[in-house]
DNA sequence: TTACGATTTGACAACGTTGTCAATTTTGAG
DNA sequence: CTCAAAATTGACAACGTTGTCAAATCGTAA
């Protein structure tokens, strides 16, 4: 590997002016700068991180902490949208995946240490409150999708209560009064907050929301024990005497069990039934046929949001405050039309 | 930070012989290791890896390069695989998504170099050729789910022809005789190795298979401009005079497809129309219902050995070699059965 | 021409670790 | 008890970089 010392021998100026010319310094001559940059191309010489990491004593390394199951593809878009915004303050990112072993985070946080990390962020695969391990971890960190429920960290989370009146409201507005729900796994935080959300959309649009067509999509434990009732629970609200027009989602797989009932009922979706999902996870929206209305989950845009928060701790200094809450945008497809 | 050194003030002994406690080397004294380690504990020193890699030369980084679209799940299993494999060797994964973009990709191989990574994986999306610009990269790297149509590097590849055959042997074995098919993306190399495979296996039943039940379930540009004609093409075969009694699929979201389909002309899954899908993507192949009985492309077991390729080429430095082709296992679910 | 400030350059040390090699202590055989 | 061999420990340098501070060079006003 080429050295700083080498290109200084090469362009006959001592290593002190070649650092600064790769640094972008201003002090260096035109010339000297130009023959400088020369030599570097020619041998094709990349600054070594380790060297730089202990003279400066700044890694520029951040931590990417995830305990998402292999099966959740979502924590890809918001790995992606850290990355994103990673790259742009010259960041190096380390990821792991902790499949949810708490000895397997301990020593990704170790990993962490031992690199030096300058902060890190924590995403969890479903909203919720953690905990993490991270007690002499000493940099900053930022939690995406869960929350610290003592507020020692900054959080960057889907606003849920806000996403559940989209869908509701969207309904509404479309003239459905009839509306069923199949709801998240209760024991997702989000599941509730979404509740509320729908409310005040029926709050809002003065119309009384049965609670007689309110059912659990799933149960057990997210990513272990979870098991899907949704597909079941389709079908009983749509063989009800006085079945709903329209099915709120708590997430597109669970709208793609109300479409395989609706469809196995022998029902046109959207003519007989309008179903809205959440997530706009591709896979399920643009699969279904019709393909799904649904609200989407900025996961993207979280994970960018969460590094910009993270750069700012460390620019700053100033730790943790309220949760930032991210809109979830309404995505129209096929899936929903107005009644008469 | 604590470093080496405030260990051995405080313990009294020299910088090396902690130094010799952390790495684990045997000549030292029970009682000294003992109290080396107490003492480690206790101000939780944590070596510094940047030191550690100058010092050495060695920097126990791996890079991890993939041009997954954010929407691809399969990534997360392929990074999975090859972390679990690099966690045991002691190594640190640095990943980058390039999104397909050129000038990122070389962004990253920069950042590799930076950190004197020494060696590389790099994962296609989809089963294809690639050409990667790592021209003075001066690391082996292995490809995932790709190959080099020079030979250069090592690849770890889904055994695409094996799979073919697996898919269409199924439903041989259960007596179906006229068989659809609505295969991958042309482009998609595997779509040719499949159709292959399944070729084989009705020769080996002594089946003809009818070119004419034959559809393609994707078009366009993967990841770019590809859109699914999946549904379509179903419905066609489905709404054929002498329909199909089963259908291979060229991944599960096709199956999908063909099972709404199937579901909106009435037809009853597995009863009327057996359906196999390919990649036992969960999302997919347990939202289904019937759940899919498909064939795994074994993302988890790709970047498993694809790491572990690389450490073998790291310690002997033998270089690239046949493609490692992994067996694609039949997943049975419910949605084939058995034909009078 | 001189002098003074501004610009450009370089010498040196230090970051935290470990390889080399030598010094010291312990052990065991005679 | 003596001595050699083995076990244990330490001093020192070096990895590649950059911050500090001083030196050298340049431009320009007097």
């Amino acid at each position: 590997m080429t050295t700083l010392r080498q290109v200084a021998e090469r362009a006959g100026v001592s290593a002190k002016t070649v650092s600064r010319v790769v640094n972008g310094e201003a002090a260096v001559h035109a010339e000297t700068r130009a023959s400088i940059l020369k030599i570097v191309k020619e041998l094709g010489y990349v600054p070594n991180a380790a060297a730089r990491s202990m003279r400066t004593a700044e890694s520029r390394v951040i931590g990417f902490l995830t305990d998402a199951v292999v099966t959740q593809p979502h924590s890809v878009d918001l790995v992606s949208g850290a990355q994103a915004e990673a790259r742009g303050g010259g960041r190096t990112m380390l990821i792991g995946n902790t499949g949810g072993s708490a000895e397997l985070e301990d020593e990704y946080w170790r990993l962490l240490r031992s690199h030096r990390a300058e902060g890190a962020l924590f995403a969890a695969h479903y909203h919720r409150a953690v905990s993490i391990a991270d007690d002499d971890f000493g940099a900053p960190v930022v939690l995406l999708n869960c929350y610290d429920p003592v507020g020692r960290h900054a959080a960057v989370l889907p606003d849920d209560c806000l996403g559940g009146w989209t869908q509701a409201n969207h309904l509404l507005k479309l003239g459905h009064r009839r509306i069923g729900v199949i709801s998240l796994n209760p024991v997702i935080r989000a599941a509730a907050l979404r509740q509320a959300g729908m409310a005040n959309a029926f709050r809002d649009a003065g119309v009384r929301f049965d609670e007689g067509l309110l059912r659990a999509g799933a149960e057990g434990e997210p990513g272990k024990t979870e098991h899907f009732t949704a597909h079941e629970a389709a079908f009983e609200l749509l063989q009800l005497r006085d079945r709903p027009t329209a099915l709120i989602c708590g997430n597109d797989q669970i709208a793609m069990f109300a479409l395989q009932a609706a469809l196995a009922l022998g029902l046109k979706v959207p003519d007989d039934l309008s179903i809205i999902g959440f997530d706009d996870l591709k896979l399920f929206s643009e699969t279904a046929r019709p393909q799904l209305t649904t609200v989407a989950l900025p996961y993207f845009e979280i994970g960018r949001r969460a590094m910009g928060l993270l750069t700012d701790v460390l620019k700053t200094g100033d730790a943790a405050r309220e949760p930032d809450l991210v809109r979830c945008p309404l995505v129209e497809r096929g899936s929903c039309r107005r009644v008469a």
